[in-house]
Order: structure tokens, then C-alpha cells, then sequence
DNA sequence: CTGACATATGTCAGTCTTGACATATCAGCT
DNA sequence: AGCTGATATGTCAAGACTGACATATGTCAG
């Protein structure tokens, strides 16, 4: 966010700051929160690169439709490890897992 | 394994093949187990190069001693996410992690 | 408009993971 | 031998995560 933006948004009544510092995050609970949302974004990419439907990711993964969704909504449901076995059923290999973490 | 161990151990009447095949890992199991792991290593070295004992990582951590010897041990009652929260807590970055992983 | 397909959201019982505790082992020190 | 700090191992109740299911919404070709 610039300069100016903020000072506009202070001159409309809003209070500016980070969103880790709103909802009073430790740097290692943002740290692990990034790396979720990274995954996320990988799973999404990786999965539509490869035009796969939710159906056909949860058939490789062993899982369902409905949970394929929430991974890719980040629901506070899905775990980490559950956001990594998506990234591998939809193509990413452990070396695009260490790139989009980079 | 070279070629030439591999004979011996066939003469001596050991069968071959990796650890993978012997437990039937799909690819993606596999790369699932790789990256704990080599998190599992991130831990161990990084608490080291700190000095810090198990019962401090612990507490750092938000857990206990017993825990942190699991996590190091490779017990399969952890979890990705526990892992990755204690390669933060035994002070790696998030570059770290990907470094370890790559 | 309808049917087919893709994605989103809510729920829930079964399973997995958790911190905590007890206890054991081991090494270094006096 | 005893003591102390560090690490390992087993157990368990409580809480978190899971796949499955139902259902809703959206899109688009026929």
C-alpha cells in the first residue's frame, strides 16, 4: 500500500495495518500461514494447467469433490498435509513444491 | 546402491529393490515421505546450530518435550504441520524450508 | 427452458493428531 | 554410587481433520 493511499484511508476514518498485526499473528503463525496460501495457489494452478476438474483431482487423491473445493477456498478444515498430497495428485513435483515456497 | 554392491547382495541372497517398492509406495507417497523427511533433518539441525534443548523448542513451540522427540524421531503420529511449525519455532525461515526441500 | 457439468457450502461420524504425563535410558559430574 | 540434564517411548482424553453426502449456484450448449 503507498503513501497516499493510506493517508486517504486514515483521512476516511480507516485504520491501517497489517493484516498479521490485526489479527495479532506471531511471525511463525504468518510464516505457516503463507506457506498455505502459496500451496493453495499451486494447487489451483497446477490443477487447471492440467485441466483437471475437482472431480478428477479428488479421484487421484482419494478424496472428494467438496474437499478438492475447500482446499482451493483455503477452509480452516484442510491441513497442510492434505494441501500437499493435492499439490502432487495435480502434477507439482517436490521441486515446484520448493519453488513456490521460495 | 552401485552395481557392483548390487550383485554381491543378489549373490548373498538378498533380494533388491528400493525401500519404496518393498512397501509399495505410490510416487506421491513417496515424495509425501521425502519431505518429512528432510523437515525432520531441518529440525534436528537447526535446533543444534541454536543449542537449544528439546524442552525449550518445546516451549517455544506450545508443546512438549515428548513431542519434540517424536518429531525428531520420525514418529508417524506427526504431523506435516507440526513439522513445519517446528522448523519455525527452532528458528528456520520460510526460505529454509524451501531450501530443504529443493 | 432443461439437462449436463463444474464448483461452492454445510454437516457429521469416524479417524488421526495433540499436549500432557509417566517412566526409562544415557552421559557427565562429584 | 547418587545426581542432574537431555532424550526416548508408551499411553490417553480432547480436539482437529477427513471423506462422504446433500444441496446450492453458476454456466453453457441444445
Amino acid at each position: 500500500m503507498d503513501a497516499a493511499k493510506k493517508k486517504r484511508l486514515k483521512g476516511a476514518g480507516w485504520a491501517t495495518g497489517s493484516v498479521a498485526e490485526f489479527l495479532e499473528l506471531t511471525p511463525e503463525e504468518s510464516a505457516l500461514i503463507e506457506i498455505k496460501v502459496r500451496l493453495t495457489e499451486l494447487v489451483k494452478k497446477a490443477r487447471s494447467r492440467r485441466h483437471l476438474s475437482q472431480v478428477a483431482l479428488a479421484e487421484r487423491l482419494g478424496s472428494s469433490q467438496s474437499r478438492v473445493a475447500k482446499i482451493e477456498a483455503g477452509d480452516p478444515s484442510v491441513s497442510l498435509e492434505l494441501l500437499v498430497r493435492a499439490s502432487f495428485a495435480s502434477g507439482a513435483t517436490r521441486k515446484d513444491l520448493a519453488r513456490a515456497l521460495a
